[in-house]
DNA sequence: GCCCAGGGTGTTT
DNA sequence: AAACACCATGGG
């Protein structure tokens, strides 16, 4: 029963992981903790055999009762979670999703997922026919230039930073689990590169904290032409999962915002710049 | 608070 | 061909 409604394609391609693939002859195959998965959707129930995957694809949480409740805050939303139900917040590896989401900013997803590749076969552990994803530890003492096969730009300085702190302990998943979600972002957020919405990925993807709301450009479109005058507070808990439905929803349907994109090119040409919707 | 740069790629005009 | 947009942030 838990595994039955997790879809892979959903939960692997909307947006919260940059590793996995899917081939034409829909087997999905992806490395997580150092392990690979190559499964197909039929198979999905035998991913509650393996506690790695059973844990990674957070199979022993209640999506349906989570989803009801969401449902009835608004249409919307209700909408939303029909749309994509199969959707599960990944429980990635912290450091993963920590580096993933610096690289992540101010950046595209196929770009993103070139970055994330070449960091792993350059400075992952080569196994089977892929990498691992590279331990912090692997980063230690580099400077930005002996990044600069990975083409991620002034990132570079960003990610060595990051693997610095998580090295030295200034940065402990296991301490940021137990904190108030608040105490945690601002601690994330004194990585050099880590701001608020990165800092938010991290408590969501990284440490599966369901209250946190990362506000991208797509979600505050979506937040203003979908549910006008509501905050992320007013989703409750279940907040961030709530984000991962609206966010699907609307990379799925551009066509909502396209009136929004047009109507003025001086207003997106100022997004580079930092301040828009 | 305001404004700009930084890098490269896919997409739109 | 050229401009734009991109799962933002740091620094002046």
């Amino acid at each position: 029963m838990a595994a039955s409604d997790l879809n892979l394609r959903q939960t692997l391609f909307c947006g919260q992981c940059f590793r996995w693939e899917e081939n034409p002859d829909g087997v999905f195959s992806g490395i997580a903790f150092g392990k690979k998965c190559v499964i197909r959707q039929e198979e999905n129930k035998s991913l509650t055999d393996d506690p790695i995957w059973r844990t990674y694809f957070d199979l022993d949480t209640d999506y349906g009762f989570l989803q009801k409740r969401l449902s009835g805050i608004s249409p919307v939303l209700s909408e939303a979670v029909q749309y994509a139900p199969g959707i599960r917040i990944l429980r990635q590896d912290f450091w993963e999703a920590l580096a993933s989401f610096i690289i992540s900013q101010n950046n595209n997803i196929p770009r993103i997922r070139g970055i994330i590749a070449r960091l792993c076969e350059n400075f992952g552990e080569k196994f089977n026919d892929g990498y691992a994803f590279p331990e912090p530890q692997k980063l230690l003492g580099l400077l930005p230039e002996d990044l600069s096969s990975l083409r991620c730009g002034f990132r570079a300085r960003y990610l060595l930073d990051a693997a610095q702190k998580v090295c030295a302990g200034e940065i402990d998943p296991v301490s940021l689990q137990k904190m108030p979600l608040e105490k945690a972002k601002t601690q994330l957020m004194t990585i050099c590169g880590v701001g608020p919405k990165v800092a938010d990925c991290v408590l969501l993807y990284g440490l599966h904290r369901m209250e946190a709301f990362p506000m991208d450009v797509w979600m505050k479109r979506a937040m203003k032409t979908l549910f006008p005058g509501m905050k992320p507070e007013d989703f409750g808990q279940g907040a961030g999962l709530a984000q991962q439905y609206i966010f699907y929803y609307s990379r799925q349907h551009p066509e909502l915002f396209l009136e929004k994109n047009s109507l003025k090119l001086s207003d997106s040409k100022k997004f580079c710049s930092g301040r828009k919707l």
